[in-house]
DNA sequence: GCAATAATACAAGAGTTATTGAATTATGCA
DNA sequence: TGCATAATTCAATAACTCTTGTATTATTGC
């Protein structure tokens, strides 16, 4: 992940029906949902949603699939951690104590690295 | 933290000079550094720097402290780690193995919750 | 008080993103 | 084939955000 990636995720996650329809993904889990009942979810249009969903599979947080004729929408979880780790990156010139908790510690469970 | 709140801290980190900020200063930790210093590091003029400072400071994801002439900002670590909850709240339903890691896990720690 | 430095505030124009409605594509089923 | 459903695409307008330059505020030290 590097910083236009970065950028592209936060915008798409930076309005109100996409973080929603996001949250909604992250709480479904791998399943996913198709893209009418997570339009009916988060009171959007059709055409909104689509628009919406388009966004956050651009910035890669999530994928579509097609199964008949509903498209299935997952959150891509290692985008996520991805991105989850670019943000506490070397927090604290790696001192955690001194935020007073433990982000790194966070980091590298929510990468599974060993480091 | 709440829906707007975290749309509004995505927003402020979702633009190149302000996540270039948010991430000096997150390896900075606590003491943080002075608007110029920070305006130096990132390659922006004066008046730009303050405008995205600003941004930050309106998110609540950094905060600023006079020092003399100076003017000093840190990240605010309760702050970013409520977005980071937030973003993973509640993933899979709560079994984090679906998603093949343990973001929930991640969440524990990033929070200090014991849950 | 005055000059210099650090930083912010304001205003205007440019650029980008969101919303809406109508039209289109893809699939399933009778 | 023909119809209904699921979802996307397109085009136009509206709304927002960023950038730039100038002016202003706050602080230090002579």
């Amino acid at each position: 992940m590097n910083n236009k990636d970065a950028i592209a995720c936060l915008a798409a996650l930076a309005h109100e029906q996409r973080l929603a329809i996001f949250r909604l993904l992250v709480k479904e889990g791998p399943s996913g949902l198709p893209a009418g009942e997570i339009a009916d979810a988060v009171d959007a249009t059709p055409t909104g949603a689509s628009f919406h969903l388009k966004e956050l599979d651009r910035a890669g947080l999530i994928h579509a699939t097609r199964v008949g004729r509903y498209i299935r929408y997952s959150v891509h979880f290692d985008r996520m951690r991805q991105l989850l780790t670019f943000l506490t990156e070397d927090c604290c010139q790696g001192n955690p104590e001194l935020c007073g908790s433990t982000i790194k510690k966070a980091r590298k469970v929510c990468t599974g690295e060993a480091k």
